[in-house]
DNA sequence: ATTCACTACTAAATCGCTTTTCTAGCGATT
DNA sequence: AATCGCTAGAAAAGCGATTTAGTAGTGAAT
């Protein structure tokens, strides 16, 4: 990286006011009391018995002079600060990407700004980062694919978190239909050796998601070997997981005719191993993802994957999250909002080699 | 989407302090002014003749009563927010999101924390957060991939911002680089025919990358056909746009054995309108990406592209603007940091099936 | 002539912290 | 005895808003 200045004429220079006005400078243009001002600015009811030409003329004044209010003096009496904190594992990831925007959407909407921190992963700023947002006075927090057990002074909306706490409302995916969904769909496909690679530990999804797919498994009556079993290792979110997890499985010489990916990501990953073993995607394995990111459709071949609204999850976060702040009380005991998941057919899966699905 | 509440037991219950301490109730408690102890717990020299003892008792106070500093008392009070504004086009995309990795591993770093906006290319947008950053006293703005005219009163800095306003700092790629080391690559792989997909207009590396494509490909005296000029259209960042655009060069009838994408995501689009029109890439076209997003490795075929270190630029980008922010003057006239581009070869260039090469 | 009820505002107390400007007490100097 | 210089800390003035509890002034009712 090099570094250098050059100096040429300045493009365009709209220099904002470098010293904004306050309340009591307004009020003294004014000739009259801060209070008033305030009153009147803020239209609170006990400005009724003001006139409207006094009215009028302090919206004026407040318009000409650009009055903002400060916002340190307000959230200090107010102690409100309209801003909510977001923690994700990685801003970078699709996933955390994704259900940021749909919370912003609602929140920027709503007069609210948000901070963000990711804590990669690692347990202690999973701890601190709350305890720092909260000095911050955050109104509210939203906590996106992270382990949460907190119960705070503060609400509390958790994307993909399953934990039930105190205070604590978490927006989940019904995993139980995107299991059926899923396999359903690759049993009618003829497959029956079925391999699946397993989330990380830490990845707030892996447990119920595995636990609805053995459910869903038995339903359909269909075995699953252990040995087809895989699960992502380390807390990059590469695709090189998938591909390592992918290289175990194929290790065990045990064939399979499809795999069911824990994401989207690994099932790239995946895809390249299945390639160099010289299988062929979808004909020898077909592969199925998990949460529609971008990409996937233009993945080659497209990508089958079950669809995770990521953006709506995100906006239902903030909206529920503003819902229990300006209503407290009532945060009884958490509470749980379901989204639907979509399965969303594309190249990476077609009917198994083996026949089976013809018996 | 189903909404439902269940209700099970609290998993655990670790409820953070509902009330705490303030600088006045801690004095309280010692017996002595919130001046004394605030000049202690902030290691003010003034606080250089009070005894050892004294300073022991109140910091073990502190620790004691978990005492904070109220956020919003102590900024009003210092004019200071130790707080930075990020404003993107969209959080969700995969340049935005990398950038602002490297701008937090920076800033929380330095207990600075960060507002994200995303203006999704709407002028009016672009024109409103920074006030409304402005209101919240950020300390300073850090704007990614977005046309920046404004001089600020407090410090700006871009990420592949090329307007030299006061006041605002660039960082930049080195573009004439990039464009040489791409042109060059695919110049001695013998293509000759090389069609361009540019940027969309609000994008602001559009110009500056067009025009160094320019100049490398004079320097290397190729000509550039308008007929394989091609540009994303819409503000989607979906691989969409680049597949309509190639579609456009290939609607063009103009033969062309090698395509340079705006980026890697346009560069998938167009991936597949080639494969659509029966062209193998690289066999028959070679594709060239720029970015390197996490899933160009991933591709299949393994995207060839220009690997921009966005980490890193959010990375300068922040320690750009927290040495601005604490030493203030000296922002004369705006500069610009450059940092370097990597050719990274992947498979989907080739040899030109022309065998021009060899001549 | 009082009292009452309005109208149209204002004073003053906070919110919690920082920081500059005192001051009380005490031993040491002139 | 008066002054000086320390030490150890306290008082008080903001920062910029909000909000409660007033208060003049006016006209009407008793």
């Amino acid at each position: 990286m090099t570094t250098k200045k050059r100096a040429k004429g300045a493009l365009q220079t709209v220099r904002m006011g470098p010293k904004p006005v306050s309340l009591k400078q307004l009020a003294e243009r004014l000739s009259l009391s801060p209070a008033t001002v305030s009153l009147v600015i803020n239209r609170s009811p006990v400005a009724d018995s003001i006139p409207q030409e006094t009215k009028d003329r302090i919206l004026a004044a407040a318009r000409k002079y650009k009055y903002r209010p400060n916002f340190f003096a307000r959230s200090l009496r107010a102690q409100r600060s309209f801003t909510i904190g977001v923690i994700v594992p990685e801003v970078s990831e699709g996933y955390s990407a994704s259900v940021m925007s749909g919370v912003e959407d609602h929140l920027l909407q709503e007069g609210y700004f948000y901070f963000v921190a990711s804590h990669r992963h690692r347990a202690d700023l999973i701890d601190e980062y709350p305890r720092l947002f909260l000095e911050r006075s955050v109104d509210g927090l939203i906590a996106v694919d992270t382990p949460w057990t907190l119960s705070l002074s503060v609400p509390v909306v958790t994307v993909s978190g399953h934990n039930q706490v105190k205070g604590v409302t978490n927006i989940v995916l019904d995993h139980v239909r995107a299991a059926e969904v899923a396999l359903k769909h690759l049993f009618q496909l003829g497959h029956r050796q079925i391999a699946f690679i397993k989330g990380q530990e830490f990845s707030s999804d892996t447990q119920v998601r595995w636990a609805t797919i053995e459910k869903a498994a038995r339903q359909l009556n269909l075995p699953i070997s252990p040995a087809l079993v895989s699960q992502l290792k380390g807390d990059s979110s590469s695709p090189q997981l998938g591909y390592e997890a992918t290289r175990k499985l194929l290790a065990s010489r045990k064939p399979f005719t499809a795999l069911f990916a824990f994401n989207d990501i690994s099932a790239m990953g995946a895809i390249r191993a299945l390639r160099e073993a010289k299988l062929r995607v979808p004909e020898d394995v077909s592969v199925v993802g998990f949460d529609d990111i971008q990409s996937a459709a233009y993945q080659n071949p497209p990508l089958t994957t079950v669809r995770q609204p990521l953006r709506e999850m995100g906006r239902t976060a903030a909206e529920t999250l503003l819902r229990r702040i300006l209503r407290p009380g009532g945060e009884s005991l958490g509470g749980e909002t379901m989204v639907e998941p979509k399965l969303v057919i594309r190249q990476t899966t077609c009917q198994a080699a083996n026949g089976l699905s013809s018996k």
